[in-house]
DNA sequence: AAAACAATCAACCGCTCATAT
DNA sequence: TATATGAGCGGTTGATTGTTT
């Protein structure tokens, strides 16, 4: 049994909206503030819609401080390597991409960067085949990334192609995809690309310190198709170790010091992504709360079974 | 010029989670 | 503690627009 819908859908007008309709929600908005009942605002506002049609209707078009498309290389870099990271959490993407909505990534996503993203996929699979491993900025530690087993998520390039049940749920169960998916061979970034990374990504509030560039050596720059994976490889890991809550992980390594384990023993290889599964989310939590300048409520985002 | 096809994106649907009672 | 309710999220749909044949 289904819980009652959330008005008569028989009564309320549906479809696309009017200006006339916008500019009440807009004016009701402005006069009233923040909405704190959705529900009722359609009747106070002389609205004939659903208080979830009003919401969304506000919250993807009509806010004052939208974008609608435009979207910038280094917004690109941003929405592939959270996607790679953790997969389809679109408001969670959406909140790093000032003026944009989770709905606008999301369809933004779906429509023309996955293909630029399997592009840039195929084109490094082209060029560098099977035994190059990824590498995403982990490789070159002495771990065979190429033969690991891809994460239960889907991923960016990789293997979003299929995606998996765990994708499709808003409970995402693991976040790793760290070290093969976009199949970057880059495993080290010139001094070059780290400052032009570092520039690109100072306005979402990523700092330099946070990346670990001392351990990338220098190396030849690569092709124009290469600049952009490695670019979103940096970007990833820029925003991992946030992911991961600094520290977390014994190896700091997040999930590449594993490979070996992984190789030599199927059950550590589940064991990790079950702890991958669990560490991802509480960390999700904490990392965007302190981004959001919230705190989390007690228990946000905890595996159960670390609780 | 028109039909067929592809791409885009606003809107909807159904679900989970948090909170109030 | 159980239940009801609203907010928020992610997946999907379908109308519209653009492009190709």
């Amino acid at each position: 049994m289904g819980r009652a819908p959330c008005c008569d859908k028989a009564s309320v007008k549906r479809g696309p909206w009017s200006p006339e309709e916008d500019e009440l929600l807009r004016s009701y908005v402005r006069s009233h503030g923040a909405v704190g009942n959705w529900i009722a605002l359609p009747q106070k506002a002389g609205l004939n819609r659903c208080g979830k049609s009003c919401r969304l209707r506000w919250l993807n078009y009509l806010r004052p401080d939208i974008k609608h498309g435009g979207y910038t290389e280094q917004e690109d870099l941003v929405i592939c390597s959270l996607y790679n990271s953790i997969g389809s959490r679109w408001s969670i993407i959406a909140s790093k991409l000032p003026g944009r909505t989770d709905n606008d990534v999301k369809n933004y996503w779906n429509t023309k960067l996955k293909k630029k993203a399997m592009a840039m996929h195929q084109h490094q699979h082209y060029n560098h085949g099977h035994s190059a491993g990824g590498g995403r900025g982990h490789a070159g530690r002495g771990t065979t990334i190429s033969t690991l087993q891809p994460a239960p998520q889907s991923q960016c390039a990789g293997s979003y192609m299929q995606p998996s049940p765990a994708s499709a749920s808003s409970a995402v169960t693991t976040a790793s995809g760290d070290g093969y998916s976009f199949g970057a061979t880059a495993t080290t970034y010139s001094p070059s690309h780290q400052a032009q990374a570092a520039q690109q990504l100072a306005h979402y509030n990523v700092t330099a310190a946070t990346a670990p560039l001392a351990e990338f050596s220098p190396v030849p720059t690569p092709a124009a198709a290469n600049s952009w994976a490695i670019n979103m490889a940096f970007v990833d890991d820029m925003f991992l170790p946030e992911l991961v809550g600094g520290g977390e992980f014994p190896s700091g390594d997040l999930f590449g010091g594993f490979g070996p384990l992984m190789l030599q023993d199927s059950r550590a290889s589940s064991s990790l992504q079950e702890l991958s599964a669990c560490y991802f989310p509480n960390a999700q939590a904490e990392m965007w709360a302190a981004a959001a300048d919230v705190k989390p409520p007690p228990g946000a985002g905890l595996c159960p079974s670390l609780t």
